[in-house]
DNA sequence: CTGTTAGCGCTTTCAA
DNA sequence: TTGAAAGCGCTAACAG
């Protein structure tokens, strides 16, 4: 359909044949003394060709107030001639700094940015970022080890995403005295955390479900790597205890029959996936639980295309309420959680943390939820 | 509506309360051995306890294979006992390898996880992190400048997004030597750098309206910062010519009356936000060609709130085709681009620099488009 | 198989 | 105002 058919074509715009790629000075000097090893130029190269001491060079840029006015900006001028930047891996070094904020993840980045969750979850951080002067860094699994991966990782502390407490990253960061604040699990008292209220979300979300007189329903749940739900933990945890409440009241249970636990990968594709097992079911579920937005859409429209019609044949309420939960066909019911402030919470807190230098009390952030009914349940 | 209010509670889980902290050997040898300046333990501190050199210390972590299997067990061991680990910024320092690939974002973070075409280009750079071992790290501006934030980073190359060639970034990753690759931008030949057809993609849309008779078309394209539509550059140029040829073939241009050029940011605020302007225009428009996806779900919900139907008193047809674009209500009529794609071929094309060392001829990408029609437009 | 030695490129006392 | 020198914590020839 399009024109050109996805071969890799030179497109020979070069608008610039003569750009110069390194600065003027560079080339010449460079052959002059000898630069260090693998050509990139470094802060002696300056010292050298400027006439002064690297600490004069290094002030240059961090301190120019130290310097006469003169020499910083004869110092400025010779780095920029010879293209010169001060190497940010050797700086780090020493400042102890890496301007990073690194966002652990149990997941691989694909199967992450999969989940528009994380996307308004970074968007609070990035608020954080933003105004912190901070990189953003996202951690996934190194080849399959997520310790191996925070090891390695060059950042300032870490927002851990969805992993207990007793997690091995955990304690490779507590024994590496990286500050960090866990996200979205059961922390304990003497480690910052921010959650939102899962329990009583999924609460809401089942009493609805139930008080419009459904008693076969379906709770998709993600992907644990448990056997079944009673090991779940975290967050998972907390919102079967919340479905769980729900039931009692109306004197069920999650092994109730007519209640039946599901997982699938916490995407559209995950959702529309599960419908499958879902529809297998007889007889069939007349609503669906969903522990997530993105899954809800995707079930939804799975739904839609075998003919069973939501909210009439299957009702769905889901969990999170993405800014395009309510633009669905038709609009999604779900519990809103507030995952940019989420976000925000959790790096202003790694902050607090960072600034603190370990002395800060760490905070545990409990945020609300919210039900919010549109069209698809009835 | 949700039990705790939002107010920051101490939970007091402490499942572990006596949980150790810090490795059992680590606060006795801390003290008899002075250890380094800050308390954390250094490859010295190990070499010391276990009587061999920092060298052996190193092989044992990095060539275990280079030491006999009684000393490497036996570093192992105390490095355990100590809780110790590798330094990776020192390790960087000698390696030049933080095996992160950094992607240079022109805005801040919230405004670009506002738009789910990022996470879409970073689902495909993801796969190849994944399978490189990297990490990902967002590059936004810093204090505002994105030069600065490009100087700082820690990574071993970059994925540019959308700047120009004369951009100062890019300047400065040249002067660094820093392998990067250009995306949706036009870059010169010397560059690597990956493309879809913007300008075919645009013109399919505007050619897909037009044959279904509007005349009265606005197009919304996304905050330039340039004065007007002739000075844009990039794929917003592309697009625009795009549109110019197909309003060509019907003996129109974008100065004509009925057609005309609004700006928003790319999310679907952005896209609520401008529904006001084009609601303003009067005649008002019939149609709208949208250069994102998600500012054309905005609008079309925009219009919905207002009482004007979609696609009856207003046909959309948008660009990207997110995941959630057929989902929606009414399904949107779009311009696929393989954004997942986009951002694997990017990655694999930087992997190929960083492994070749320069020495790899720059490749350039264009990836196809396609019109897919759905309800949005009539 | 193991250790000595010299860096990697920069910051930062401390003294001049 | 400027510079000498001692690191930051680790890697990697090169010897032995």
């Amino acid at each position: 359909m399009s024109g050109t058919d996805g071969i890799e074509i030179r497109k020979g715009i070069s608008r610039e044949p003569a750009d110069i790629v390194c600065a003027d000075g560079a080339a010449s000097s460079e052959r002059q003394r000898g630069r260090s090893g693998n050509g990139r130029v470094t802060i002696s190269d300056i010292a050298l060709e400027a006439r002064v001491s690297k600490t004069a060079v290094s002030f240059a840029f961090n301190m120019p107030g130290r310097l006469s006015k003169q020499t910083a900006e004869h110092i400025l001028a010779v780095a920029r001639r010879m293209g010169y930047t001060p190497n940010p891996i050797a700086r780090s070094l020493n400042t102890r700094r890496t301007n990073a904020i690194g966002l652990i993840v149990p997941q691989d980045i694909p199967e992450v940015m999969r989940n528009p969750f994380f996307a308004e979850l970074m968007r609070g951080v990035g608020e954080v970022c933003k105004c912190g002067g901070f990189s953003l860094m996202l951690i996934p699994p190194m080849r399959g080890s997520l310790v191996d991966a925070t090891y390695a990782a060059l950042v300032d502390g870490c927002l851990v995403i969805g992993l207990e407490y007793d997690d091995p990253v955990v304690k490779a960061l507590t024994q590496r005295r990286i500050p960090f604040v866990m996200v979205d699990t059961d922390a304990p008292a003497h480690v910052a955390s921010v959650n939102v209220d899962d329990c009583a979300g999924a609460c809401m979300a089942m009493k609805h479900l139930l008080d419009l007189g459904h008693r076969r329903i379906s709770i998709i749940s993600m992907d644990s790597h448990v056997a079944c739900f009673e090991e779940y933990h975290g967050i998972l945890r907390q919102r079967m205890q919340g479905y769980a409440a729900a039931l009692a009241e109306h004197g069920l249970s999650l092994r109730s029959p007519g209640i039946c636990v599901l997982e699938c990968e916490p995407s559209v594709e995950g959702g529309r996936h599960v419908f499958e097992q879902l529809r297998a079911l007889s007889p069939m579920p007349t609503a669906a639980a969903v522990l997530g937005d993105a899954m809800a859409w995707g079930l939804i429209e799975a739904a839609r295309s075998h003919g069973v019609a939501v909210p009439k044949d299957l009702a769905v309420v889901g969990f999170d309420d993405l800014p395009a939960s309510h633009l669905m066909q038709p609009a999604l019911t779900t519990v809103r959680q507030p995952a940019v402030e989420k976000g925000r919470r959790a790096a202003e807190l790694f902050l607090e943390l960072l600034h603190s230098d370990g002395a800060a009390v760490p905070k545990h952030i409990m945020l609300p939820v919210e039900l919010v009914v549109r069209e698809s349940s009835v």
